[in-house]
DNA sequence: GCTTGCCTTGACGTCCACGTCAAGGTCTAG
DNA sequence: CTAGACCTTGACGTGGACGTCAAGGCAAGC
């Protein structure tokens, strides 16, 4: 399939899939007239990468995952390198986690205790 | 005081005062020779829009803060506008926080499934 | 032949809070 | 007088994952 109907399939823009390929991360054969031509288990790398994108990993991150897949692989998970960075990212979730419940308990704190309004005509709070 | 000491005791650059009065948020008094000339009042200011880029906040999101205290309020939380910010704030990081927690049991998830290791020639898949 | 719609490469724009460099003015110590 | 430590404005660089435009080639329908 060309270059199009991949991204259309997978849920991106044709300027997304050129990136990937710049970044390494995709290989295209190329049809007569110089087109792009790709194979579904391209489309399969490609929703790899978009479902670890969405989900906040970095696009250096997602090159273990499409290296496994295209290692023939059922499922980008299972190589020890895939593993690794789900490591690491739930290590960075946790840290990211705990610190955004803290930075709640001080804005919350700010909210609870009650302050005098300063612009003189302030009704109650508002919700 | 001038630009200098104002950034060393706010623990920030002088790059970044310029760059807060470039958006509004400063203004500053010039001495004879065009030096910016600053107050202690000018540091609080300073400290408060550190203060709350620490926590996560937008620049822009400060300013309800930074114009609460120039109004002459103690804490620049005390006017309607800075509630406000909290308040969007809170729900913010709410939904940061839960969908940060689900995509870490997405992870937790994928490494409790132990999987079949690739790192040997797989030559299956590739369509 | 002409239009339409796909494709190609290349290159600059976006966002944000600054970092960094350039080229120069000002003040103080020695 | 000079060095150096501060200050000024202006302008370009950074990172990440693309968006968007430019200028053109290729294929199909009318």
């Amino acid at each position: 399939m060309r270059i199009g109907e991949l991204a259309d399939r997978a849920g991106t823009s044709t300027r997304a899939v050129r990136y990937y390929e710049s970044q390494g991360l995709l290989r295209a054969a190329r049809t007569a007239n110089g087109y792009r031509d790709y194979t579904e288990t391209d489309l399969r790398l490609v929703r790899e990468i978009r479902s670890l994108l969405n989900i906040g990993f970095g696009l250096e991150e997602t090159r273990p995952f499409v290296e496994c897949l295209r290692a023939g692989n059922d499922s980008g998970d299972d190589c020890p390198a895939s593993i690794a960075v789900y490591r690491r990212k739930l290590a960075e979730l946790d840290a990211c986690i705990e610190r955004l419940q803290q930075i709640r308990q001080h804005v919350r704190r700010q909210l609870e205790h009650p302050a005098p309004y300063c612009d003189s005509s302030a009704p109650t709070l508002e919700s």
